[in-house]
DNA sequence: ATGCATGCAAACCATTTGCATATCC
DNA sequence: GGATATGCAAATGGTTTGCATGCAT
């Protein structure tokens, strides 16, 4: 169902159902399932080990697509490093990442409601969105020597 | 006051006192008046017309140290560009945006407290910050055509 | 057959780096 | 005088773009 959703946005983006679009959605379905976070390289590389002539511009514009389908989220870090994931693009969340090894655990908290209407009243600007990110370090990093 | 924190932030972060840091200070001094936020290349064009050689990687190097004294926050946008802000580094706060024109205000909501340690307990990790930026659309931009 | 998506390479743009020189202490 | 910050130019790295070709429809 992550599946369809993935080919009902590329359709819906656009309209051929090509080769590489079908490699990439294949892909993004396995990291849905682990949960897995990853870096438009990382899928870039592993997608090549299948299919070598595969471009890298093709995974831009594609992930670019599902990133405005909401079906990805783009994490960014404060090294400026961008991290995807695969997201139902369902539920309001947020992310918390390890400082350490990068890894991106999604989170629920939130700023109550009626904090938002309270700073458009005070500030007069329409809130249209906010992007929250916690940092942290995970567990096995805070085991980790350094 | 804030003159005398950029200058002590300078002097921690290394030793000389110079004529580029003077001046990048002094026009520091006069944006923190005006609350406005700048880009790097900003800051940098604006330096460069009292003095032609001042080159763009001094201003880099300086912006830098000033972040990490917290004297500049660093706002980061959606489609990827940076803008600057000179801020007491005192009080803790978060930023609301505009997304047409970029205008950037200090706002003071945030997670409750508890929030935070109740994730932290829930994930495993030790959060040791967070970033919450709002989007909206300020009030003259509201009122512009589009 | 038509034209959109691809692959490739070049272009971009913000930022960083290496190094000789000027500047500060 | 000795060391450090600067200016410059080149390198970098992630991302975008232009264009000829291939492939889906």
């Amino acid at each position: 169902m992550i599946a369809d959703k993935i080919y009902a946005a590329f359709e819906e983006a656009s309209q051929r159902n090509t080769r590489p679009r079908k490699l990439i959605a294949e892909r993004l379905v396995e990291l849905a399932q682990s949960g897995a976070d990853f870096t438009i390289d990382d899928l870039w590389q592993e997608l090549r080990e299948g299919e070598p002539h595969l471009g890298r511009a093709t995974v831009y514009r594609s992930v670019e697509m599902l990133v405005n389908a909401r079906l990805l989220d783009r994490i960014e870090f404060a090294d400026g490093s961008h991290h995807y994931r695969v997201c139902g693009g369902n539920h309001h969340h947020h992310h918390l990442t390890c400082i350490r090894c990068h890894r991106v655990v999604e989170v629920d908290v939130c700023l109550p409601v009626d904090q938002f209407a309270a700073i458009g009243n005070q500030t007069n600007f329409d809130i249209e969105g906010h992007s929250l990110t916690l940092f942290g370090r995970c567990e096995d990093c805070r085991t980790a020597k350094m």
